[in-house]
RNA sequence: GGACUCAUAGCUCAGUUGGUUAGAGCGUCGCCCUCACAUGGCGAAGGCCGUAGGUUCAAGUCCUACUGAGUCCACCA
């Protein structure tokens, strides 16, 4: 027999069963033409990644619903694999060359990837070891990662399909540049934030008249050289006959026209604004609308280049700073006000992001949209909660092209090739090779000298292959055929747009259909703050730490019943699932050490129900019926109603009621039986939540089933769920407390056997407490009981009542009769209360008409018994003299 | 500027399509180390359901406005 201590042992068990799991492969899908799939393709981590909260929560709810279905007898695959997180694993991998006082430039490409796949060899599957010490139940083997061979492979496939639709092109535009990552980043990893910054009021001077000019108001004085324009509003008359006319741009000394642009909002600052159209998106498309010219005065690294003139080498904020100085001496600086304004940071670094003019590949995004859209418009696609739906359309609604070429090395090579030539097909070759494999040959000029794209692929761009390319896409095969589309995605509202809507692009573009038909939306993990938690935040509690000091059992539950919206967790909040654990470990040692016939066939379905008493038809209803909600709450993505359903079934029903009244017949016929009965089936419902304590209770006693984690779910079965018997039950759990609740309120020691003399008012009551006596007199500590049709008078009693049972319970000596008295007063004055707004409702004719038929029925039956209560209630006080 | 979420006990939250006297956990206060569990047991105290209107026979629940907290989106430089 396996040590039963008192304390739940998580460390060896935790150890035991994870690796007991990965052992005997349990958790491998085949195709299986006898079973329905369910699929879960995990959200990659990133290869960069350990283990936060918010990565232990997601894997938790998967978790839960795949062992859940898993059970329930579906061939479930949850589909594991990393990300390789192009420029978040290039900046790491950077880090470490900076130490040996290198740059990437300074050993090559070649180099620098040979680099990185060490770092990943070594470092990439830490957090798919964290994971599995969670209990998650992926189908390991199976584990992807983002550049696999045959993912890549993946990643060409889409890029050639969408090129050769004319879905991606490459040109010129202003993108989001981040000048510390050298790269471009999309409209996505540009992060929003509020900056406290100037609005700088400047005067342009005319063209040949210095002391006349034209105010403009801008938050960043240091592209001003790159100016090659003001504009107005067509419509403002304050600028009317200045359009076509020429100022004198201060500092350049250059030429720059006045132009009319609708795009300009005459109510913002002096309604006249400079046009910088290789560092802003509008002044861009102003640029392009009016052929202006396109002056770009910066390095990528932000450093202010040759066309800046005298700001020539400094950094951008720097140059603003001396910008505004020249200025103010050349007394050109009409004023500076404080502007709030949103300001785009680069996700990776944190970089102010630099709206950059610069050639890049993208994806046209309004074709790929439009199904997309519908399937989610159609329902298709569902949300939970479904209010994200609304944030999804709204995104698919506004798209804009996706700019997905990275200036960095770590990634997919952008599959295209230039004919470097021998310079007599110059013109031909200007048609890039896109091709997935590459080209032996320009297919124009025969050449061999071609060039690959220095450029990278963004990483969403082979993410949003994750559903498919998993399954080894664009190959077809019977795993794909039979595990997509996948069932449910579980993810964070962060990556709605970055991902999750990508993905169900590609599914339509390149599958022909949904990726998923649900999306799980979960809460943020944040500290009791509400901050959300991070590394340098430092508040951030390591899920491996309360592995290590709680179990992992203990973090899951925990996490989940804190689920439903977003989380505040502090460390004392997972003592609930340790505590629970533990609950379950000591219910477990209460019955497995006391249990005569281990191995008795003990399914509570085939148990003769009439001729059970009340406890076990209240134990097995309540089982049934927790079963059902608990089924219906996972179905609906709802994991902290389910937990909490079980937890209240479990220790407030099982272990609090249950167990107790059982400890005195434990050896009469069929206790044990239906004791173990709902146990077992308890922990079957329990496992998806907390896999490892149940597993190791499962095996102490049902080892001969095989593990847990594969036995089917509890079936449902209404037959079982009895009103009657919970409505019985729950009267004398409510006799029972108030028996506790005198002892407690006169100072009764518990030694002391009290004597309670019962006042039923039907057969029923009578045999429910006859029935049941033994469980009053040792659950209440009783020493004797007496049932009678009417009142006798009892001198100086306590008076209760449970449903429609009264008792007095003689408390001579102890009991201080006025106070007593006044006690039951004061119930008497809250029963009239509720009795006088019944009655008032029940004169209402408005109510008796329109009111449903069976509320009026309702109310009228809590009426008469309100009105009985009472009348016992002011009887028996007499009974008090 | 637009959209969304939240506001219920000291704290963290439940509260299904409106329908008994609004629940739980933690914390607090009593009493118990009773032979599964002190990570436990029993009991108690604690709420004008953010404010003001409205709809309804009936509102914590639906509608409007306001206040406070938070999130996302956005090309007013």
């Amino acid at each position: 027999m396996i040590e039963l201590s008192p304390r739940f042992n998580f460390k060896e068990v935790d150890e035991k069963w994870s690796r007991y799991w990965e052992e005997q492969n349990l958790f491998h899908a085949a195709v299986n033409p006898a079973k329905k799939p369910y699929t879960i393709v995990i959200p990659p981590p990133n290869v960069t990644g350990i283990l936060h909260m918010g990565h232990a929560l997601n894997n938790t709810l998967q978790d839960i619903m795949i062992r859940y279905k898993r059970m329930c007898g579906f061939e479930v695959l949850w589909m594991p694999g990393t990300d390789h997180a192009g420029i978040a694993t290039q900046n790491v991998v950077e880090r470490q060359i900076a130490k040996e006082g290198k740059t990437r430039h300074d050993i090559g490409r070649e180099e620098f990837l040979t680099r990185l796949w060490a770092w990943k060899e070594e470092y990439g599957d830490t957090i798919i070891r964290q994971l599995k010490k969670m209990g998650a139940s992926c189908d390991w083997p199976r584990t992807r990662f983002t550049m696999d061979e045959d993912y890549s492979m993946a990643v060409r496939a889409g890029f050639v399909s969408l090129y050769k639709k004319g879905l991606i092109y490459r040109g010129e535009y202003i993108i989001n540049w981040c000048p510390r990552c050298l790269t471009a980043l999309s409209d996505e990893e540009a992060e929003h934030r509020e900056i406290q910054g100037n609005l700088y009021y400047i005067r342009y001077p005319f063209q040949g008249n210095a002391r006349e000019y034209i105010t403009v108001a801008t938050t960043r004085p240091e592209t001003m050289l790159g100016d090659t324009a003001v504009a107005v509003n067509p419509k403002d008359k304050r600028f009317k006959n200045f359009v076509g006319k020429t100022l004198l741009l201060p500092l350049a000394e250059r030429e720059i026209p006045i132009i009319a642009d609708p795009l300009v909002d005459s109510k913002f600052g002096t309604g006249a604004v400079k046009v910088t159209p290789a560092h802003d998106p509008n002044d861009f498309e102003m640029g392009r609308r009016h052929h202006l010219e396109f002056i770009s005065v910066m390095h990528p690294n932000a450093v202010l280049n040759e066309k800046a003139g005298e700001f020539e080498g400094m950094d951008r904020f720097e140059a603003r700073e001396s910008v505004v100085e020249t200025l103010t001496e050349l007394k050109l600086l009409e004023k500076v006000e404080p502007h709030t304004h949103a300001v785009g940071h680069c996700y990776r670094c944190h970089t102010v992001v630099e709206p950059y003019l610069s050639r890049q590949w993208f994806v046209k995004m309004k074709p790929l949209a439009k199904p997309a859209r519908e399937a989610v418009k159609t329902g298709k696609i569902k949300f939970y909660p479904p209010r994200w739906t609304k944030v999804y359309l709204n995104w698919m609604d506004n798209i804009r092209d996706w700019c997905i070429s990275r200036q960095i090395w770590w990634g997919h090579r952008i599959p295209v090739w230039y004919c470097v030539g021998d310079g007599h097909c110059q013109l031909a070759c200007k048609e890039p090779i896109v091709s997935e494999t590459p080209p032996k040959a320009c297919p124009h000029c025969g050449s061999s000298n071609l060039k690959q794209d220095e450029d990278v692929v963004d990483t969403w761009f082979s993410s949003w292959l994750w559903p498919f390319a998993t399954l080894h896409w664009p190959e077809t095969n019977k795993d794909l055929e039979y595990f997509y589309p996948t069932a449910s995605l579980f993810t964070a509202p962060e990556i709605i747009f970055f991902w999750v809507a990508r993905m169900i692009m590609a599914g339509m573009e390149f599958m022909g259909d949904i990726p998923f038909s649900d999306v799980y939306i979960h809460g943020t993990v944040r500290d009791t703050k509400g901050r959300k938690m991070s590394k340098s935040l430092g508040n951030a509690i390591d899920p491996l730490e309360i592995i290590h000091e709680y179990g992992a059992d203990a973090l899951r539950f925990s996490l989940i019943i804190n689920s439903g919206q977003d989380l505040f967790i502090s460390k004392e909040k997972f003592e609930i699932g340790r505590n629970f654990a533990n609950k379950i470990w000591n219910a477990s040692r209460l019955i497995l050490l006391r249990v005569d016939r281990p191995n008795a066939d003990f399914a509570i379905e085939k148990i003769n129900r009439k001729e059970l008493d009340l406890p076990s038809r209240w134990i097995i209803s309540r089982f049934f019926s927790t079963r059902d909600k608990v089924s219906s709450a996972i179905e609906r993505y709802r994991f902290s109603e389910a937990e909490s359903l079980i937890y209240d079934f479990f220790w407030g029903n099982f272990c609090d009621w249950y167990l107790e009244i059982i400890k005195d017949s434990w050896h009469e016929a069929g206790v044990q039986q239906i004791a173990l009965g709902v146990f077992e089936n308890t922990l079957k419902m329990t496992h998806p939540f907390m896999p490892f304590v149940t597993e190791e209770i499962w095996s102490q006693f049902r080892k001969e089933k095989g593990a847990l984690c594969v036995q089917a779910w509890p079936a449902s079965n209404k037959k079982c769920i009895n009103k009657k018997a919970e409505e019985d039950m729950q009267t004398m759990i409510d006799l029972i407390a108030s028996i506790r609740h005198t002892r407690t309120q006169w100072s009764i020691a518990p030694s002391e056997r009290l004597r309670c003399h019962f006042v039923v008012r039907s057969p029923e009551d009578r045999a429910l407490l006859e029935t049941n006596r033994g469980i009053l007199m040792n659950l209440g500590r009783l020493g004797d009981i007496r049932i009678d049709e009417k009142w006798t008078p009892v001198k100086d009693a306590a008076l209760i009542h449970a449903g429609s049972i009264q008792c007095a319970i003689p408390l001579a000596e102890i009991i201080d009769v006025e106070k007593e008295k006044k006690r039951i007063w004061n119930q008497i004055k809250d029963q009239e209360k509720a009795l006088e707004g019944l009655a008032r409702r029940l004169q209402n004719k408005d109510f008796l008409r329109k009111a449903p038929q069976e509320i009026v029925e309702k109310e009228k039956s809590r009426l008469t018994d309100l009105e009985v209560k009472v009348g016992e209630l002011k009887r028996s006080i007499g009974r008090l003299e």
